[in-house]
DNA sequence: TCTATATATGATCATATAATCATATTTTAA
DNA sequence: TTAAAATATGATTATATGATCATATATAGA
């Protein structure tokens, strides 16, 4: 496996960061089946909307999710594939699968 | 993707954790170049005792170490190829490749 | 049994984090 | 250009987290 300097170390811990709060997790896998606007993601997790965009702006940051605007609606969907691995890879490990 | 309860929810969310932390990083990413005692991660890393058998425990409450006894020496190794394959995925990610 | 070595555990404390509140910014339409 | 709607930002606060210290436990050998 490639070697780990202290800022890429860093990146990683933040990456995992990123995906260690129910929160995200939630909007990540609401996202992980089609996009949704901020106001969206608000409505079907029943989450404040200060709470969404904080969470929103950590997940972009770390390019875990990606953004388009139309009008004065921003869509939100996952940043890649990848990532959406990584989540399922995960989940099936939490669930012993 | 698998539906999410709360219960998965907060497993999946503490399996990130447990990955979100630049020590346990360092400590899974030794480990996976081969197993190592605890008193061997301590040098390796330059990290004290106590610390490293914290972050150990962690790690092995998410099942992402696994470990063996001999004698007074306790081995540690990476649980799976899967935890492996996440924090490689990660990396990767996290180096934008 | 007594000691030494290796590892684990519990408590403490400084720092990091997430939700919330209030407010700001951006865009569209009237 | 003013208002309304959607989203973002900054500050605050309660809680979570990680390193450290002191101590406990476990195993092997004398």
């Amino acid at each position: 496996m490639s070697n780990l300097d202290e800022e890429t170390l860093f990146l990683v811990s933040q990456t995992f960061k990123a995906l260690s709060d129910p929160t995200r997790i939630q909007i990540l896998h609401l996202l992980s089946k089609g996009e949704c606007s901020v106001s969206t993601i608000v409505e079907r997790l029943s989450l404040g909307q200060s709470t969404v965009s904080h969470q929103l702006r950590f997940l972009k940051n770390l390019r875990l999710v990606k953004s388009r605007r139309d009008g004065t609606t921003i869509y939100y969907s996952p940043e890649d594939q990848h990532v959406l691995d990584v989540l399922e890879q995960t989940i099936k490990h939490a669930l012993h699968e």
